[in-house]
DNA sequence: AATTTAATGTTGACACTGCTAACATAATCA
DNA sequence: TGATTATGTTAGCAGTGTCAACATTAAATT
């Protein structure tokens, strides 16, 4: 019988799997219409992930992978708070543009990333980009930075997760400097360039 | 037959979803396992939930409401700056001591607020919270008040995010400021209050 | 090269899930 | 009282994660 192994099953179910999570959402995604869609059997994608928080955990590390590369910025010796702002910028387009990839990544799907040595690995990549930054900043010591990796870190973060919930809430398009019913958010996400800028600074400061 | 009819199903359906969303997670927290939970059949839970957002709604809207209480601070007219750092506090402490709880208010288990206008309206009551905090600490414009709201929002629920995953990824008991392969985050949840102090003061200068 | 072993695939099954339809009982209201 | 509505149960469908048993092929060993 021709191709019953299929000689590149695993790596066709991830890339499959990492389109169709963003498509659908991480919960919708089914290691049995994951399956079908790669025209396997069932249970085939066992043979590479024995639950389905490995599936997760190899989407989320090609996430990780992603995002490392977006808000990546290349620099010599010495980073200005213009190429920080940007990276900030960056993240956040990443966590609204692959909103169900990142909900994934830094969700509790996966529950424990020690049990994913290669997606530990990739997440920590994004850190040490936040880290690299800051330590070319300026002359601060290791605890100042990790002060300024979380801080900015956590802002981000948490734009990402607000200014999602506030497009929910108010039932608006997003980067609509519209003013809503509830226009915060949305005064924010028409403004990010600014209102980083001004985060940035006060972080900048310490 | 006695007891047929419950009388008051509803309540303890919610009641009972709450302690074992809190307990196992939102995404372990089933209609049929409720039900069982409940000593009711598989299927009553749908005289009173159409569907599961339904009930993933009516406990999220029930985490609102504490969080709400659980951040709120009676002030008469000024506000001070510690004020404003403990609501912060306060906020990071839910997020933290009920995070699959929190998990689900702030996720996207409940798509559309809309859809649910007490819940919507619970959401907002947390929001009213942190403008009115605002509004009484400085004579600010409501677009200034708006963009103070908005940042120490994200920076707070960041924070809940980013600090559970570095907790997940070192591994380590949050709340210890230890250093381990990762310090930044452990550092920041061992000196929460400073922390919060800096990024309080920088909202507040703008 | 032949044979054993391991890797990778399929089929069938179990328990669980969300949800609906059809029916049973009880509370409400005319 | 009788009809209507609200609220409960039972039976069943389609989909899910996961496992056991088996089939086929590739890789390793003799």
């Amino acid at each position: 019988m021709k191709n019953y192994h299929h000689g590149n099953l695993k790596e066709e179910l991830i890339s499959c799997a990492c389109v169709m999570c963003e498509r659908d959402g991480y919960t919708k995604l089914s290691i049995r219409s994951l399956a079908k869609e790669s025209n396997v059997s069932q249970t085939a994608p066992y043979r590479h992930f024995k639950t389905k928080e490995d599936l997760y955990a190899a989407v989320s590390k090609n996430g990780f992978n992603k995002l490392s590369k977006a808000i990546h910025v290349d620099v010599d010796k010495k980073v200005t708070k213009k190429q920080i702002v940007d990276m900030a910028i960056k993240y956040i387009e990443f966590g609204l543009k692959n909103a169900n990839t990142y909900d994934l990544m830094l969700g509790t799907a996966v529950g424990n990333f020690n049990n994913y040595p290669e997606l530990l690995e990739s997440a920590n990549s994004v850190f040490d980009n936040f880290r690299s930054n800051f330590s070319k900043l300026a002359n601060d010591s290791d605890e100042v930075i990790a002060f300024k990796c979380i801080t900015l870190w956590s802002m981000v973060h948490g734009l990402v997760g607000i200014l999602r919930k506030v497009q929910v809430i108010a039932n608006e398009p997003l980067m609509n400097p519209d003013d809503g019913p509830m226009p915060s958010a949305l005064f924010i996400a028409g403004n990010l360039e600014d209102h980083l800028d001004k985060v940035v600074s006060g972080i900048i400061k310490n």
